[in-house]
DNA sequence: CGTGACATTGACTAGTATCAACCAAAGTGG
DNA sequence: CCACTTTGGTTGATACTAGTCAATGTCACG
């Protein structure tokens, strides 16, 4: 959706005044739940909400912990994962501007989420939203358009983990990751030379693949030696052959 | 939840009248979707519901193919599936009595679904659907409700396929089969001895554990050797020792 | 009783993890 | 301003889990 990201660049100072400028103004107005919402209904939400920053590297939702709010990320990266008591750790996502935490909710979390940088959130309380759910049922259709979306995501993930190679995982996520930053024309395949940003670290991209790191950047080295992309920084990738890459993303022989 | 098993217990027949009478009468009426309405509400949404009955084996959705219905399964049991081009294939799930499907779509289905045996299911056109929300809100918002519990179902199954061993993924399995056959006091474990039916094969074991059949086989044969389970026929369980089982899912130690 | 589908078990292999060394970039402090 | 440390990334050697290939066993069904 280049238009959004059009929209994002223009929206770039978040105001100061009281909340319902806030999400006036806010730069994920026009990407997120908010989308739905006519500038009448988008104050009188604002009422319940609150804006919080959340510095680097800190986990501001704990799995398990009673779920008394509902997040929308207006500025940052956050990580959303999951653990086991050993340390092993799954990331079930990556949320970006415009995209909000608190979905997968039953009375407590059951996720855990980090801000990879600093990150800006919006925040309800729970039980205010359910009070607006019955005056903006707009919010609550977009909110199951939003769930039905993500349970595509998290199915597609499913095959990946359960059935896709090492290069394959890597692969698609290079795709996916593509077509989030907006670097695909309508459902294609980014252009050749396309340069993509990697925000993450090799961690990350491990635990998000179900891979070590080691493994996810011998990939990435055979890609390399491929010629299927350069790789100077590590946080940087040019995608030098994207319909190859794609192919084997989709797993074709 | 027992109290769904003893509704469905006693719904056993089925109606042959008209598609109201089948709604109000439908073994499915007290477990899915149509738990959220009043009996009013089901004879208006019955005008656009028909019953349908597919045989054994047969792949009644197909990925890719436009989402022209959503559909409640009033009998028997469903494997959701997708596919690589070279066959791979990876289970997302087993969809029993009351469960519906058609959930993740995009305008086309994002998953293929195959009948276990044989079933009987309730179709209703998405278009219709979309109506019906307008009247009676409460279907959606009992649609989001669902939504966001498969999408945490669909979290932990991740975690299970990321990082979770063989052993562990098995174990997983057993422990959320036994609670979806309401074996499991309360969000509990089951008790020790507890008899399980497993009506899947060990290929569908397998796609659904992104495990293979033979690795599903050995994990169960090491259970059965250490004690933790019984094994006499293939399709058939006795849970030993439970609370062991729910810590090797968990991954403790 | 024979047939075929499904399941189990064993021997061997391969892909990924583990362990370890090395490297590069970014701080940090004298 | 430059050694020193820290953090993250790459690469190599080796180990191990799970996959592959193959033989055998079991059960349902005609």
């Amino acid at each position: 959706m280049p238009e959004a990201a059009l929209r994002r660049s223009v929206a770039i100072n978040v105001a100061h005044g009281n909340a319902a400028a806030h999400c006036a103004d806010c730069e994920a107005r026009h990407i997120g739940m908010c989308d739905a919402l006519t500038d009448d209904e988008i104050s009188f939400l604002a009422r319940t909400a609150q804006r919080t920053t959340v510095a680097a590297g800190k986990v501001f939702i704990e799995e398990q912990e009673p779920a008394a709010y509902f997040y929308n990320i207006s500025a940052g990266n956050v990580r959303v994962f999951k653990s086991l008591p050993d340390g092993r750790r799954h990331i079930t996502g990556f949320m970006g501007v415009g995209q909000f935490l608190g979905l997968d909710v039953a009375g407590s979390y059951a996720f855990s989420a980090e801000a990879m940088g600093e990150v800006q959130l919006c925040r309800f309380h729970r039980k205010a939203l359910h009070e607006v759910f019955g005056e903006f049922p707009a919010l609550e259709r977009r909110l199951l358009n939003i769930a039905t979306h993500e349970l595509t995501v998290a199915h597609d993930q499913m095959l990946l983990l359960g059935r896709k190679t090492a290069q394959e995982r890597v692969a698609s996520f290079l795709m996916t990751w593509a077509e989030r930053n907006e670097h695909c024309p309508a459902g294609g395949v980014p252009k050749p030379g396309q340069k993509l940003p990697l925000p993450m670290t090799r961690i990350d991209l491990a635990d998000y693949l179900g891979l070590t790191i080691e493994t996810v950047s011998r990939s990435l080295s055979a890609m390399k030696r491929d010629g299927l992309i350069a790789l100077d920084h590590a946080h940087e990738v040019l995608l030098l052959k994207p319909q190859r890459l794609a192919d084997i993303a989709a797993g074709e022989a």
